[in-house]
Formats: structure tokens, sequence, C-alpha cells
DNA sequence: TGTGAACGCGCG
DNA sequence: AAAGCGCGCGTTCACA
């Protein structure tokens, strides 16, 4: 059953439940939104896992958050403006009325609007112009039912593209877990990554010296810079500006053509100790220092806000606070409360193992099974160490055609013809401009006009030597995209099974939170979801429940992976760690 | 004074 | 040893 909700004029949410076609089954509700907040609270608690509603909803940014914050946790929905997205693109739905329709209000980027939540929050809060849409709307078909025709449509139409496709099941799949990340991202932002900001700070002194005012280099920055000025005999050079480091550099005669830190490595100059831990101490300082602690963490809990499908490939992104880039450095500020775990879990080399299964490469999935992939392709005789199988690989994911791993790559060829024949094909595809389509059904964009200009004026009778290099570089540039895009893409879209598999199975290891006490509560004695990172998962969970968290997190990757590709043969195997701190499982 | 490109580096 | 994919973000610097 579906459950569409949509915005009233007046302060209010039409609720209409819907069958399986997108039918009414009974008539829709008109309520308040207290009366909707108490709506969803009842019918999530009345209904078991396999009877559950499926909200549907313009956005689940916009809906879940201030559900969340009254103590309710939905089971399932649907979000239209994810799926549109998927469906609007994707090559199993290039002939249905979606894909051909005038782009409209379900294109549009969703408002941005900042997610501070406040306890007590409200729907109403978030009230946006969104449902109300400045594109008008360009469906001829108005209906006379009383529920928001243009959502209702939506979903229609976005029924019908999979219903017609051909392979519906691959798409619903894709579009219930799209869906489920999105209740995910919210509720990991919801809940935030524990964070000791005394460890933090604790770290950060003993790396830097004692805190500092914003805007000024703590003691050991300062005295590091002093040593690099008196290195490359230049009272003024100021570190942190890479033209003057630059010069300086020149002038103290090394031949530099930058700054980065791995072309510096290489020289022999007493300037570069000193340099180089001063980009590293520098670096931490801005990204994650005192400031980014003081924004980001509040009542010990970093919030994030993830982006689903803020990714062309399908991977998420995140907005503020760099969640996807923490560095190790300051995984020890990781920590669980106390009488609690951190079950932390990544998938071992996830992506060749999906580029196996993809191609249905017997002989490389074969070569991961129970065991490091890398060391099997090792074991197998095709390269001699495991770091030449990883470089190697890499290769053939990211289209390297130089250095070692271009050398190594002939050896993966012969030894693995259809892995390698896959990632070859993508890259043609997309070299000629195709797309190319994950396991799923999520398609890669088209190149742009002016990548379609460039080509056409290589095929002019007139063109130059120059022209003709230019298309040819650019369209192996768009050759590597698409050739990861199918990888990077497929993988996305194990790790959303992944985690909704884990959501799933963590919600039935405790009892729904009846959630009629306050917002903090609605994760208050269940293990939960507190982190996502590509391949990579966090669970806090009660210190009693986690290795029972451990085996579930364990399952679900071999259900993820049965979900994509049924029974062919490929393991997904995890490092499991439960862990107080971050820091010890990696 | 604001805006955006370029750079460099963190993560997968 | 430093290329080959996808990102976010802080800083400097040129230019409006």
């Amino acid at each position: 059953m579906y459950i569409l909700v949509t915005r009233t004029g007046n302060q209010g949410v039409l609720a209409a439940p819907l069958n399986s076609a997108g039918q009414p089954i009974r008539p829709a509700l008109t309520l308040s939104y207290d009366e909707f907040t108490e709506y969803v609270r009842t019918t999530e608690l009345e209904s078991t896992q396999t009877d559950a509603p499926r909200w549907v909803w313009d956005d689940t940014s916009r809906w879940y958050p201030a559900l969340l914050a009254s103590g309710i946790r939905v089971q399932r929905c649907h979000d239209l403006r994810l799926s549109h997205a998927i469906l609007r693109s994707s090559e199993l739905t290039a002939s249905s009325g979606l894909a051909g329709a005038v782009p409209g209000r379900w294109d549009a980027a969703p408002p941005f609007e900042p997610q501070q939540q406040a306890p007590g929050m409200t729907l109403f809060d978030l009230d946006g112009d969104f449902t109300a849409g400045e594109h008008g709307d360009d469906d001829p078909g108005r209906s006379d039912h009383p529920v928001d025709d243009d959502t209702l449509t939506e979903l229609l139409r976005q029924l019908d593209a999979v219903s017609f496709c051909a392979n519906p099941g691959r798409l619903r799949l894709l579009l219930a877990a799209e869906s489920a990340g999105a209740l995910i991202a919210a509720e990991m932002q919801f809940a935030g990554l524990p964070w000791s900001t005394d460890i933090h700070d604790r770290l950060l002194t003993a790396e830097l010296g004692p805190r500092v005012a914003h805007g000024r280099r703590p003691e050991r920055l300062e005295s590091l810079a002093g040593n690099i000025r008196t290195a490359l005999d230049d009272a003024s050079v100021n570190p942190d500006s890479n033209q003057d480091l630059l010069k300086a550099l020149r002038r103290a005669g090394l031949s530099v053509t930058s700054t980065r830190a791995w072309e510096l490595m290489e020289l022999e100059h007493p300037v570069i100790a000193p340099l180089l831990e001063y980009k590293k101490l520098a670096r931490l300082l801005s990204a994650n220092g005192w400031y980014w602690m003081d924004t980001w963490i509040v009542d010990g809990r970093f919030h994030p806000e993830y982006v689903p499908g803020g990714v062309v490939t399908g991977r998420w992104a995140t907005r503020g606070g760099g969640a996807l880039q923490l560095p190790k450095q300051v995984r020890g500020a990781v920590i669980a409360d106390d009488g609690w775990k951190l079950v932390v879990a990544d998938a071992a080399q996830l992506e060749p193992r999906i580029l196996a299964a993809l191609s249905t490469d017997t002989e490389m999935a074969a070569a991961g099974r129970g065991t490091d992939l890398y060391a099997g392709i090792v074991a197998s005789g095709v390269v001699e160490t495991r770091a030449h199988a990883k470089i190697a690989m890499l290769g053939a994911m990211y289209g390297a055609t130089t250095g070692e791993s271009g050398r190594l790559l002939p050896r993966l060829a012969r030894a693995y013809p259809r892995a390698l024949g896959l990632t070859e094909e993508a890259a043609r595809a997309g070299e000629r401009g195709d797309i190319v389509t994950t396991r799923l059904g999520r398609s890669s964009p088209r190149p742009g006009e002016s990548w379609q200009a460039v080509q056409a004026q290589a095929y002019d009778p007139a063109a130059s030597a120059v022209d003709e290099r230019r298309a040819r570089s650019q369209a192996r540039d768009w050759g590597r995209f698409t050739r990861n895009f199918v990888v990077q893409g497929s993988a996305a879209e194990w790790a959303l099974c992944w985690m909704a598999e884990i959501r799933k199975t963590l919600r039935a290891l405790s009892e729904p939170n009846t959630g009629r006490d306050t917002a903090a509560s609605v994760f208050a004695d269940t293990p939960h979801l507190v982190f996502f990172l590509h391949d990579e998962v966090i669970v806090h969970s009660p210190a009693d429940l986690a290795d029972r968290v451990s085996a579930i997190v364990t399952d679900a990757a071999a259900t993820a992976g049965r979900l994509l590709f049924g029974d062919f043969p490929v393991d997904f195997p995890l490092t499991v760690a439960v862990v107080d701190s971050y820091a010890e499982a990696t």
C-alpha cells in the first residue's frame, strides 16, 4: 500500500491511501500537521514489517526530519524526486512518458534550505515552496481527484515507466533502495556520529599547540613557518600561499613545478621536512581544527547533511563538515557512548568484486572467494604482489594507460577477459557519446553540448590536427568516466541495498520505540546506523547487542549480493570491528 | 567587496 | 611512485 502525502495550501496535509497501481483504496484524509504526525505514528506502530505502507512524498529530506524530531520512524517510503531523477535518464525507461515529458518541477534541484533541526521543530518550519512549484504544470490530463494533482500524476507516471520497462524488477529494487537511502540519510543526520570534543581538543593541542583564536597560527605552525623561512633564507614567504612558496622554492634552487607534497617528497633540501610537516598540520587545522569542531559538533554528535543521489553515479554526497573526508588523523574522537559500542564494517575490495559479478567473470570472482581478492589474483599467478594486483585493478576500473598500472593491464586482461572486456566496452561507449547503465538501471548522463561540438568539429573535412587531437583526448576523458560509472554506480547500489537491509534487520532486533518521549529517544535503546562512507558503515549499538549487530551487518552484505546478482557465485566479505573508538577499526 | 578559478589535499 | 574515477572544502589570488 502507498500513502501519498502532500501539503495543502492551508497548513495541512492530504494523505491518500493507494493500492500498488496508484488507485485510491480509501478516501483521502485531510489532516492538520499535528494530526498527520499522529497518523504516521499510529500507522507505523500498527503495521508489521511486511505490511508497512510506503509513504509517497516529494522529497524525504523535507518530510522526514520533522517526523524524526517528533519521535517517529517510518519503515518505507517512495521518494518521488530521487526516483524521478533515475527514471528520467535511465536507459530502461527511455521510451516512457516520463522520460519524454517536458522538464518541469520534478527535474529541478531541491530548494536549498539550511537544515538545522532544533528539538521540537515541526514539519512546518521546513515548509517551503517546493510543492507550489514555479515551473507550472505541463500535464494536460488534470483529474478531479482531491489529491494534489501533480504529485499523484508523477507517482502514476513513475509506476507506469517502471511497469513497462524491460526489467521492472531491477528498477523497482533501485527505487526502493534509493528511497530507503533517503530515510537512512535523514536518520543518520538526526542521530549524528558520536564525537568527543575533549579527545578532539587534546589531539589538536598535541599536534598544533594550545588553541588560539580562529584565523591565528597555533604555536607549532608558527615555529614551522619560521623554520621554513630560515631554510629558504626568505623572511617573508607565506607557506599558505602556493604561488609565493613556489617562487621561494625556485629561488632556493629547487626545480619544482608545483608545491604538491608528493613532488616535494622527492627533493633533498632542509626546507622539505618542515614544509611537509607544516602542510600536514595546516590541513588538520583548516579542515578539522577547533573552528570545525565548534561549527559541526553539537551535543557530542557530528551531524553532517547527507545527500543521497548527490553524485551522478548514485553515490551520496554530503553538505557541510566534509563528512566523507574525515581524516584518519581525527577518527580517535569518534567514541561510543558509555555502555555502547561502534560496529565498524567495510566491504573488502568492493569495486573489483562488483566488476567480477557485473561481467559474470567467474575467474575473477573465484579469486576473491574466501580471501582478499588481490591476494587471490596473486595466488592465481597473474601478478607477483598484492600491490601490483591492486594497481592493475584500479587501472582497469579507472582507465590507466601509462606507468606501472598501464604495464600490468595486459596480464590482467589475459587472466580476466570478461571483466576487462566490460570496462573496455563501457569506455568505448563513452567515447562515442553513448550512455552506460549500472546493474539496477541508473544510466550515465550524456556528454554536454560543447563535447558534441568538439567531436563534430573533428569530423569536419577542414578539421586541423589540433582539432582532432582535442576531440580524441576529450572522447577518452568521457570514456574513462563511463568506464568507471558502471562499476562505481553498481557498487553504490550494492551499498544502498546493504544499508537498507541492515536498517530493516536492526529494526526487527528491538521493539519499536513507542515514540511518546522526547525527540532524542528515537534511537535511545536501539542499534542504529550513524555513518556511511561509500563501502563502509558504522552502527552505534548497545554493547550487549554488538555481536548480534556484527552478524546482521555481515548477513546483510550477502543479501545485498544476492539482490543484485542472484546466485552468481561472488562473495562480499567484510572487515568488521566492534570498538570503542573509530580509530581502532582502521 | 564580492565572486569564481586554481590549487592542494582529505576520503572512497 | 605519484596515474587513471568520483567527490567537498579551505585558501589564495585575479578580476569585476
